[in-house]
DNA sequence: AGTTTGATGATACGCTTGTACCATAATGAA
DNA sequence: TTCATTATGGTACAAGCGTATCATCAAACT
């Protein structure tokens, strides 16, 4: 058998590629030899590893929203280190999300676009219908509604609100913040103030 | 002279042949040709209106928004009718721009679908930077802080919140909103108890 | 009545796209 | 060493795109 070389890094590595061109020349108008320049290998590598440019598409938003969900962990255990000893609770770790998904630096700026692109060509794409990022946002929804009924049987938040509808509200609050900063309609600073606006409204106590 | 046409119809025409293909085709996918064969003239005929595929993208987006303003409106005299004699309140008329942004029917989601694509676009393609879209957004933020104004003054909203901030949470919350219906993480139902949510908080006496 | 000019049709061109095909260097097992 | 298989390069092809060009029809003004 001949040279093994690890797939898994080299598809990670032309993934990468395909973010980066993506996020300034539109995902698109991104097309494959663009992404092997980008990769710095040849057109028949990309379709190697990836055959079609529909599982290169595929791949890419996997990577993209894995990176993503990396970045909130983290932010979450930061936001708590900085204040308590204890593990990440739900206030820190709903603010997480809300803030990762802004688009305040190049990584969550290029995150918020290559979102939005991909969100509008799965809409009308039958093949990329069956998307990822659905996927995704919904677990994340679960997992925000999941913190609020802890908080909520913690007493750190009010009894009367449904923390379902409540998650759904957060996440589409970020989701069009992201959006609205990105065209330029809003400041970042803006946008965080209706978050805190809104995290303070759920958690009295965290002011 | 030669036969004299209405320009402005024709114009019309070609716009909504676009906006009705690429609401299912895409809007970066949707070709001159395709709009051609949709509004029932020939590529030619496109090109004569519209000249380049730029302008024609304008043109239509403006189409779009005009449309949703009048839908707005329309909406707002609706509600406003169905409860009081007087002009439309703040109330209504924010409740009703957020209800539009909301994709419960067909037209409505035609805008939504539409709206996302656009901006996609707009975000890496520098020719349609300067956006319709971000600039009618703008606008729309200044309706509603200034409904909101006026309902302070009113007194029919707390004095202590601040209308421009509330204006942009608000139209985000609808945004996000859209999106989260139009990719299936939430139904209608969610969506618009959501909006009706944050209306009860700012408008208490009108529940 | 004629002619100028706006409105329309048909078609060709150059470019880019995704994909397929043919070739070959390199390497672990026999 | 030989061989089979993985990994890589180069290139060709058909289709689609936006745009430009050439040609024609029809009506309003002189």
């Amino acid at each position: 058998m001949p040279k093994r070389v690890d797939h898994a890094e080299r598809r990670r590595q032309i993934a990468d590629a395909l973010l980066r061109t993506a996020a300034t020349r539109g995902l698109h108008a991104t097309g494959m030899r663009e992404v092997a320049a980008a990769a710095g290998v040849s057109l028949r590598l990309v379709q190697y590893y990836f055959g079609t440019k529909e599982q290169l598409l595929l791949a890419a938003m996997q990577h993209l929203l894995a990176r993503f969900g990396e970045r909130a962990m983290a932010r979450a255990r930061l936001g708590q280190a900085g204040r308590s000893g204890g593990p990440a609770g739900p206030h820190d770790i709903i603010a997480a999300i809300l803030t990762e998904a802004l688009p305040a630096d190049e990584e969550r700026r290029t995150f918020a676009i290559l979102s939005t692109a991909y969100l509008a060509l799965s809409l009308t794409d039958p093949a990329l219908a069956i998307a990822p990022l659905v996927k995704n946002t919904g677990s994340v929804i679960d997992v925000v509604a999941g913190q609020l009924r802890a908080a909520q049987h913690a007493g750190d938040t009010p009894a009367g609100l449904d923390p379902d509808l409540e998650a759904l509200g957060l996440l589409a609050i970020a989701a069009g913040l992201s959006t609205s900063v990105l065209s330029g309609n809003s400041s970042v600073d803006q946008a965080q103030a209706v978050i805190d606006y809104q995290l303070d409204r759920l958690f009295p106590a965290s002011r």
